[in-house]
DNA sequence: CGCCAGGTTGAAGTAACTCAATGAATGTGG
DNA sequence: CCACATTCATTGAGTTACTTCAACCTGGCG
């Protein structure tokens, strides 16, 4: 993506180390300056952010931004999985996205968030005054691009999605799932790959428009034909992960 | 919204009138100058984005943008109603998502386009090339951020059927569907709005993840009960749009 | 140990699908 | 102008995939 380069045009002065080339302590090591928002940033201004920022540790299950709720302050996640959902005045519920690590979380310039965000599993993330995010934007004509293209790929991830909500069957929407997840957690090892389930039945029934009990039989299912080896119900093995594809109806 | 008048806060000149006040003759009564993209470029862009335009007109069913095919230009739709969709090895289908005038037509940076774009109507667009989208993108930050809040845009709404089509039922499918037409294509006037429905039934059960019979028979009820008037098919009257939001499940 | 939450399994019910026939609107050629 | 084909929508009857309801596991923990 030559795009992504955009911001680094900016500023073409001859190159002597100065603050901009400090990258903070608590920076360092952290998920969010490869792919994240942060890596567009340079160190004083990844100094300045770190001023406002706060390292927060969130519980499964609990709620970070609440639905209708006026969003304060954004996040990096730093680890762990975040469930975005919608709720029906009956009770009825759709998750509409998952974020993973380094994902930004919360909607610059809101018309209020119309979701809930949810910790999947426990979860860190690393928080910031909306104040300090919007002013940044402002002067980094590069983290405004950063967080398109982020939105950009949450559009397809909703709209791969759709296809798999309208028109997939319960054994190709759990498998689908499944494929999501080893994508997305095991990010390389095309080949017998393993991972922990971030979510329960319940909120795979959610994000699937399906009950416990039918993402339950398509489990065994899958398992019974040897699709998948799970333990402890939540530890599952991909032996071929171009089966798991094709159970999940992608050609 | 503070934001969108971030593209002008970079030319503060004192006023005097220059090329960059001349709204060029084509564009003067253009959809896409009121919301639309166009609205962020002076004078002067709006000529040189000319130069190379194209007004074409689409008759329905025709492809504008194949799966998987290079995007090589953009649009702006002036009239008329774009489907967006998906589909399966099999066949299978899914619309996800429609774009009505003044929208913007095409993948800023596309990684392929994994979607086919359709005329649903008979629908006018001016297109331009690429490169020169790309390039006054690169010069007009205002623009860039147009974009953005169109695809923030598409996303609420990608999210919002996916609720729809996890959770509802196919009355309260068909009814969303129906209440989505009518708040777009009769903007005002709450009470009370009637319009042709831009899709058949075949593209509104590919919309709704359902069959055409599904479709057809909730719409025979929902008529039958008064919500909806029917003539032709395709011309609706909705005498109390909240009756039809209710039938829709939105609280 | 007994309780509880999370998961599985079975049997019965139903919403939506499939298949098939019919109707309405539009166009074509004799 | 009328038969005829064609496309799009409606309606009915029978089937099925998923849901609902209920019982039953399994592992962790006071």
């Amino acid at each position: 993506m030559t795009w992504l380069q955009f911001g680094e045009t900016m500023d073409e002065k001859p190159h002597i180390t100065t603050d901009e080339d400090v990258i903070p302590q608590v920076c360092r090591a952290c998920e969010a300056r490869h792919g994240g928002i942060c890596s567009v940033l340079n160190g004083s201004q990844l100094a300045a952010l770190n001023k406002h920022s706060a390292k927060r540790t969130i519980d499964p299950g609990t709620e970070v931004v609440g639905q209708g709720e006026n969003v304060n302050t954004y996040s990096n996640i730093l680890r762990g999985v975040v469930k975005l959902s919608k709720m029906m005045a009956d009770g009825r519920q759709q998750i509409v996205g998952l974020q993973f690590a380094p994902d930004f979380l919360g909607r610059p310039f809101s018309r209020e968030s119309s979701l809930t965000a949810e910790a999947a599993t426990t979860t860190e993330i690393c928080a910031f005054p909306r104040a300090a995010v919007e002013r940044m934007i402002a002067d980094t004509p590069g983290l405004e691009h950063k967080l398109y293209d982020q939105s950009l790929k949450e559009l397809d991830e909703a709209r791969d999605w759709m296809l798999t909500l309208g028109r997939k069957t319960a054994r190709e929407k759990v498998a689908s799932f499944l494929h999501l997840i080893a994508t997305h957690i095991d990010p390389e090892a095309d080949d017998g790959c393993t991972f922990d389930l971030p979510l329960s039945r319940a909120d795979i029934a959610d994000f699937l428009g399906l009950t416990i009990e039918t993402v339950s039989r398509q489990m065994t299912k899958l398992r019974k034909e040897k699709v998948i080896l799970v333990e402890n119900n939540r530890h599952v093995t991909v032996p071929d992960i171009e089966r798991l594809n094709e159970a999940a109806g992608n050609d």
